[in-house]
DNA sequence: GTCTGGAATTGATCTAAGTCAACCACCGGC
DNA sequence: GCCGGTGGTTGACTTAGATCAATTCCAGAC
């Protein structure tokens, strides 16, 4: 692997308070490895090899059943995806795809938790990471349950904006029919969502978006930090 | 605590390889409480004090956001709830009620997080619950994106009689509002898609549930054991 | 530039599910 | 025994969202 990925890797949570040696020792057991987009990393049900760390690129979580399918989650640098199952030596339950050509580093699970018995600090590192991994589930449940998808794409837009510097003006990370999986609609529904969402001042261009009257988006929306902050 | 509840606790797959005196220590600092039925135990949003460990009885968590509210578990004896937070040392998800009258053992987070601290064998199990309960969580979102309300209820009756022995007869273990809640719709609807099972050999006499066809129930249901089972 | 194919939008229609209201059935208290 | 309350069911109706089909809008290929 590059050299110049590494600091990158190392700045994850995850790695973050690692003994130098436990980590080299990773990342020498570890494939960097580029692939080209849409192609199908991981399907559930397959044993877990590997943890996956994205470097460059984006990749995309879903899950599949009886012939319908839906986004879960997407994965941008730096991030890792699966790290439970591969705790747990257990199947996937969610596949991943790459939506452009990725860079990726595969540890083999095997590293993972030997590391994991070994190093005390990475042990706890993986408690919170897995921690939050837990909470944000649980707020993406919640979000489902207990709003409309008019809701859910106002809270989404919001929470762009937020990420994006609060400029009021905001770029969708996806393409729009990866937006409505992940929100849990259909691609039309996502379309007549944004045109309900005219009046409360949001102005779609394509895939840039400006929140006009963020404080009546907010009446609307009602966000609430127990689903839609990231860090709580 | 009365001992005869204690080996009950022990037996938890959390605590079953920690070292004899950390759990004692644990014990010790921990309160044993009986709580009245429909005590609201604790409110999203509030800092995470304790870990809570059912006992005798049965708890709902269940989330509210915008006047709404909705089921996300119910717990039994002998389980644990709010793990996740206390670890994160971080503010509730999810508030809890008492179901009846209810036996609950209360571990201050700060024992739990010494001990996570100072017993490895603890920590590792640590990581093995919280990956589960993260899988599990997933699972319910799977359920919930990927499948129709008659076909959650379907599958659902499918694990009780799995849970109950396979006799063809199963109890519902809480009352159908809560079921219904649970399933992510409302009790009218849970009473119409019982209606729409009948056909299919399923049932209904109170809480005593009988499936007469599996086999076509299983065909309108198709489980899936990346949703459904529970081990996995 | 023009062509072409995928993404996005729009409209018409259908369906699953929620809402509202009435009603029933069971249970506990008196 | 009767009363009243709670949980469950049923029916009529509304609504959110899905589906299907027809355009439109690009962006990239040539």
């Amino acid at each position: 692997m590059r050299p110049s990925d590494l600091p990158q890797v190392r700045s994850l949570e995850l790695f973050e308070s690692m003994s130098d040696s436990n980590f080299e020792k990773l990342m020498q057991a570890a494939y960097l490895q580029t692939f080209p987009a849409q192609l199908e990393l991981i399907t559930e049900g397959d044993p877990a090899d590997f943890l996956y760390i994205v470097i460059e690129g984006c990749v995309e979580l879903f899950a599949r059943t009886n012939g319908r399918e839906s986004t879960m989650g997407m994965v941008r640098p730096v991030g890792t995806f699966i790290l439970a199952a591969v705790l747990k030596d257990a199947v996937y339950l969610m596949s991943a795809r790459t939506c452009q050509r990725c860079k990726l580093l595969m540890v083999p699970s095997e590293n993972i938790r030997d590391a994991f018995e070994n190093d005390e600090e990475f042990a706890r590192s993986i408690v919170i990471e897995l921690a939050s991994c837990y909470r944000t589930v649980v707020k993406e449940h919640k979000d489902l349950k207990l709003r409309t998808a008019v809701e859910r794409l106002a809270n989404r837009l919001l929470r762009y904006n937020g990420d994006q510097g609060d400029s009021g003006t905001l770029e969708l990370p996806h393409d729009k029919r990866t937006l409505a999986s992940l929100l849990g609609m259909t691609p039309e529904n996502l379309s007549r969502a944004f045109n309900t969402l005219k009046p409360y001042g949001v102005i779609v261009q394509g895939n840039r978006i400006s929140l006009e009257d963020i404080a009546s988006l907010k009446t609307l929306a009602k966000p609430n930090p127990l689903i839609d902050d990231r860090a709580t």
